[in-house]
DNA sequence: GTCCATCTGAAATGATTGTTTCAGGAGCGG
DNA sequence: CCGCTCCTGAAACAATCATTTCAGATGGAC
């Protein structure tokens, strides 16, 4: 593998370093022109448009420090997607009282950064597609989340339950989940949330849901869970903050948002049945409006 | 050479011209998510990116209208070197791709100018005092939320819980609140999460509970659950958002700076805690990483 | 002009990729 | 539950690619 990681490949061709022969030059120039796509063709291509042979393309990456075609390749594809990330644009501050480096501040711009990139990435036929299903009645929704997700599992659970019926939260203790199983259909939704340090006992249970007819949709981040590959639906969120631990900000924005997309699709039922439940809760409570 | 050169590789995916299978969606995932470098390596490496088999690939790519796998990557290529030479493209839409007024758009605006409204009207010196009070050892801290928030309040718990012993989660049901206002005692923390309809019972409880000496945190809206009348702190959010219900996104991301917030404040300790839980936990799951 | 060191590309090789084929399986309507 | 259609991936194949080898080219020193 190409050992220092730290620098471009622009900036180790220009660094100087390494004094550079006639066909060098060349291929640097191309390599310039169009940077860094140029590098992104196949060796001949690259070769052809520098007008050099393959060997000096592949000597030139060798001289580079990568210990072959491919190893440069992949060092340009690296910058290509650092620097497509393209910023969103923030207030320079957030908490314009606050030190800039609080951390108010700083996790107000992982999780804006974090909005921005999930939202990019997120193909929105797919999320029409899972609040389609999701509000779809005539499938019962199990929802399951691990011991952190859980929550956010519940929070969907209370607020998909006003919009409509036959929503069932998969118990967090996995000692309950042989008996949830069986409450699963074919033509069921099972909609799985699973981050980082994925749970395999999660993947059996969407296993088992899957034999026993169910369609997954499923929550995840960036670097996928495994249970993606038995998932109709995947949303692939990136929930990175610089606080060593991941932010689940945008996780609870997805879920809402997929109320609301279902709410929409049947608001005055919804709209019924959460009189019922206010109805329900009137007794215990004196509130104002 | 492929036909249409007009529209990008995303937006035929996205077009919807075309329906796609399973697998097309999980390329179509895997692409998103890092696009467009992620169609950039070779075909293996992008298929075992996506959990598909490489023919599913080839299929994807000839289904977009290219002749086969690498006039697919050439116009991904294109498409990169398009977009590197004109550097800055503001978002003025965050999922390009979707419709202007898609869901998705409409909420992620809400939710930043809820945390930019949000974090201007916080008082740092309020958010600290606050960190400072929760991650104190020697008081206990209870955790109340109501139907909704109480989700929030489960996940500050676990979180908590991470950091430091004597977190307390103040059940759900009210019928158990008596029992529980036995534990508080003089010194201890109660936070309170009470948002729009503002629940009496609520109220009721952090009346006791200020009666036995507990200090209170508030967590509330912007039109102030009386609550904080009582409180000894009270962070007031922007929740608003247009689908006629309010959005806790901002309130979660107070929770996890809160729970950053106090974690920095004892990163040994609590690192020794997580190590104790994920031991725990290591027995259930199999996973990976 | 001759020698030497260095650079360069044609050709051969081995490795990997991209493509096709085909049998099995999933999903769907009756 | 059955039969149909369409989708999917394992395996075989063909094409291209990345790499090595080696003879010829280049350019400077004397």
């Amino acid at each position: 593998m190409a050992s220092a990681k730290t620098s471009t490949v622009a900036e180790r061709i220009t660094g100087g370093r390494v004094g550079l022969t006639v066909a060098e030059r060349k291929l640097s120039a191309a390599l310039m022109a169009d940077y860094p796509v140029a590098g992104l063709a196949s060796i001949s291509d690259f070769a052809r448009a520098a007008g050099v042979s393959t060997p000096s393309v592949l000597r030139f990456a060798k001289k580079l420090g990568f210990s072959g075609f491919p190893a440069f390749q992949q060092a340009l594809r690296e910058e290509v997607s650092a620097q497509l990330q393209n910023p969103i644009e923030k207030p320079e501050q957030w908490s314009s009282k606050a030190p800039r480096g609080h951390i108010l501040n700083t996790l107000a711009d992982a999780a804006m950064e974090n909005l921005g990139a999930s939202l990019r990435h997120i193909d929105h036929h797919v999320f029409d597609d899972v609040c389609q299903l999701l509000g779809d009645g005539k499938r019962q929704v199990h929802v399951l989340g691990g011991r952190i997700t859980g929550h956010l599992a519940g929070y969907l659970h209370t607020h998909l339950q006003m919009a409509r019926p036959g929503v069932l939260l998969v118990p967090v203790s996995a000692n309950h989940w042989p008996q949830h199983l069986a409450e699963i259909r074919s033509g069921d939704v099972l909609l799985v949330f699973d981050v980082r340090r994925y749970d395999a006992r999660v993947q059996d249970f969407a296993v088992s849901a899957r034999q026993r007819g169910a369609k997954i949709v499923l929550i995840t981040d960036q670097w996928m869970s495994p249970v993606s590959r038995l998932a109709a639906h995947t949303l692939a969120l990136r929930l990175e903050v610089p606080s060593g631990w991941d932010s689940n900000v945008v996780t609870l924005f997805a879920v809402e948002a997929m109320v609301a997309g279902i709410v929409r699709r049947n608001w005055k039922a919804t709209r019924e049945r959460i009189r019922e439940i206010d109805r329900y809760f009137e007794g215990g409570r004196r509130g104002r409006g």
